[in-house]
RNA sequence: GCCGACAUAGCUCAGCCGGUAGAGCAGCGCUUUCGUAAAGCGCAGGUCGUCGGUUCAAGUCCGACUGUCGGCUCCA
């Protein structure tokens, strides 16, 4: 596979510019919630266990495991997990004889084991596992540690049919092996584990699904089983609680009973039809994303959907990047190619005609419509898809400017998560490697400028930020930033990146006060990712209770009966004139029924009008989840709305 | 693509051991004009994902295909 040789090329998966935030990341970044990788918030925090609470039994000798190969250093919670999953291991062993078995490790909330079990395992039957675990548990086994020479432990392997911990053996350049038992079952494990099975109270099984062994698809599938565990009843049950009320704010869920979009088989799998309601959302948010810009001094730009394929060839693309680009189409014996990135029309703008260093920075933004190829088995509502529209923007600048121009962008992006309510998020620094400087590309003056550059950007505004040794793409340096939403979850929505092979490949240029051509740097940024994907996030963010600044329709007005419709549509037209979006629902149901209905739909206001409100020119005003707020004056109604919009205040 | 599960009306779902398809909601019509989350009656709506097989008989059993969902990064 050709990103097989990309990755063997560059050391790491190739990440083309823009590539990591949008589309290209595992489902972990993209559906956290399914698989347990979000990261808590305080009321999900995992407080440290108490030493007493479980036992880390330490490597009897420092020598006893070397190199890379010693035992992590495990939490008493990741023990707690490590333990349940080989809790589970044994459970499975005894209901699947001959079970063979992978790695088991603990993962963020939880755990899972890949096993080659005797036959298939489907969901239903998890419940029989969970059950034959706690029982084991119950029993309170005591995890008894033992350790073989490499020649034994082969033999253990050979004798026990267990391939796969033979293959992990063939892989540990010395030291003894380590083993674990618990009743009758013995797993060779590096632990540590829980002292006593007792310990294993509070975990539930998930998830069954399929998983390569070592991850690569050339090896056999396992069978990998999930579960979630915690050190507490409560912590358990209100990661459960969670998992439910992620399911009630699915986005796809809500896309189709809002009818916000759709994605149908009829219409192409992956590709999103924007319904109206969702159409006038997303209109809401290019709005305010143009407006934003254009205050910054951003200039937008429009560029076509396909290339020749030669523009391809020039960018680095068709090398780089074709595993995820649409064949070429044929026009009159030229090929083209839809378009993966934005990055060459924006270059294309810029080398438009010759620049000087008096025009820079330069700042050219597009909502740009990209198409890439994903497969279908990783097609995910709105989150993954197979064309979207980047919020995409690339910037030239000098040296000199490279720390505004950073520091703008993360202004820019600050304001955007202020607005959209997401006041918390996790800022990632990726640098290169610097004990391999070869395998990045640029010289280390530049790499060392924008490295630190970057990170007195952000220590300029004091944002806590992690360092990722080597996680730089290879051909500049990035900041990513992931948001936390409502329920705790993160997504990672921004990433600004520097580009040294773009402005190189196209020879870009600007004369410069010496009156010699110099090359600019380029950063290219996403704030919200793509708008697809954001609306995706957002749809969950805010459960369908879209700000009333976003709200397709603001307020429905219900007369009581039809002797008021008359007052109802006075309102509305007066409501109509100050810019709002109202509603009239004059259907012949009853008021609860139509306010019911109202409800449902997720309209911000439901304004009720009768006798008395004709009589007094005011409208009852019933507000989403705070309820009847009784009347008010229609002036004020209104007055108290645009108060709402103006502020874009959150629901 | 691979593993597992699933596919019945627009939506949510029932349909047992194989005997010839059902509910609620939504839609449409009529009645009702009502004070803060479901008025009443009626009508219409389905080649049971597709193709093939077993059988006197298939929504139901078997196989293939298509699609959807959960995963396929975490390495003793």
């Amino acid at each position: 596979m050709l990103r097989a040789k990309l990755n063997h090329a560059f050391g790491r998966p190739f990440r083309s510019p823009l590539r990591g935030l949008v589309h290209a990341q595992g489902l972990s970044q993209l559906t956290p919630i399914l698989r347990g990788a979000y990261f808590p918030r305080p009321n999900f925090e995992e407080p440290p266990m108490s030493e007493s609470e479980a036992t880390v039994e330490p490597p009897e000798s420092a020598n006893e495991f070397a190199g890379e190969y010693a035992p992590r250093e495990l939490s008493p919670l990741e023990t707690l997990r490590h333990s349940m999953a080989h809790l589970m291991a044994s459970a499975v062993a005894q209901l699947y004889p001959g079970t063979r078995f992978g790695v088991g490790p603990h993962i963020e909330h939880g755990f899972f084991y890949d096993m080659a079990i005797t036959e298939p395992v489907s969901v239903e039957d998890l419940p029989r596992i969970e059950e034959k675990m706690r029982e084991i548990a119950k029993s309170n086994l005591k995890f008894e540690r033992s350790f073989l020479d490499r020649d034994e432990a082969l033999v253990w392997c050979e004798q026990t049919g267990q391939d796969f911990k033979a293959e992990i053996i063939a892989g540990i350049p010395q030291g003894k092996i380590s083993f674990y038992k618990h009743g009758d079952f013995t797993d060779m494990c590096a632990g540590p584990h829980v002292n006593y099975s007792s310990k294993l109270k509070h975990f539930k099984l998930t998830a069954v699904s399929g998983a390569y062994w070592r991850g690569d698809d050339k090896n056999p599938q396992l069978t990998r089983i999930y579960g979630v565990g915690f050190e507490s009843k409560e912590e358990l049950e209100a990661h459960l609680k969670m998992l439910e009320e992620a399911a009630r704010r699915d986005h796809r869920k809500l896309g189709r009973e809002l009818e916000l979009f759709s994605i149908s088989q009829e219409f192409g799998g992956g590709l999103v039809l924007w319904l109206p309601n969702g159409a006038f959302i997303r209109k809401q948010i290019e709005d305010y994303w143009r407006e934003e810009h254009l205050a910054r001094g951003y200039q937008l730009l429009f560029s076509p959907h396909v290339a020749p394929y030669a523009l391809w060839d020039r960018s680095g693309h068709n090398e780089h990047y074709a595993d995820s680009m649409y064949s070429p189409i044929d026009v009159e014996g030229q090929l083209y190619r839809l378009k993966p990135m934005n990055c060459p029309f924006h270059i294309g703008a810029y080398k438009h005609r010759q620049r000087s260093y008096r025009e820079l920075p330069m700042r050219f933004a597009e909502l740009g419509t990209v198409y890439r190829f994903e497969r279908s088995g990783t097609l995910h509502g709105l989150m993954r898809v197979r064309g979207f529209t980047q919020d995409d923007a690339h910037l030239f600048c000098t040296s000199e400017s490279l720390e505004a121009e950073l520091g703008g962008c993360l202004d820019i992006a600050q304001t955007m998560y202020r607005t959209f309510g997401f006041p918390e998020y996790k800022v990632e620094l990726s640098v290169r490697d610097a004990k391999n400087t070869k395998k990045f590309m640029g010289s280390d003056e530049i790499w060392s400028l924008a490295e630190s550059t970057l990170a007195k950007v952000l220590d300029d505004r004091g944002i806590p930020y992690t360092r990722m040794e080597g996680e730089a793409a290879f051909y500049g340096p990035k900041i990513d930033v992931k948001v936390v939403d409502a329920i705790g979850r993160v997504w990672q929505l921004t990433t600004i990146q520097l580009d040294f092979t773009q402005p190189d490949r196209f020879d870009l240029s600007y004369v410069g006060r010496d009156n010699t051509p110099h090359r600019p740097i380029m950063i290219h940024r996403a704030l919200l990712g793509s708008l697809e994907r954001f609306f995706g996030i957002l749809i969950e963010h805010y459960a369908g209770d879209f700000p009333l600044w976003l709200a397709p329709e603001q307020a429905r007005l219900i007369p009581i009966s039809e002797k008021f419709v008359d007052y109802a549509r006075e309102v509305e037209a007066a409501m109509r004139a100050a810019g709002l979006r109202v509603k009239l629902d004059d259907g012949d149901e009853k008021m609860g029924y139509r306010i019911r209905r109202a409800e449902l739909e997720k309209v911000p206001y439901a304004l009720v009008v009768g006798a008395k409100e004709a009589e007094s020119r005011t409208v009852g005003v019933r507000r989403r989840h705070a309820g009847d707020l009784g009347a008010m004056a229609l002036d004020a109604v209104i007055g108290r709305m645009k108060d709402e919009v103006e502020r874009k205040a959150a629901l």
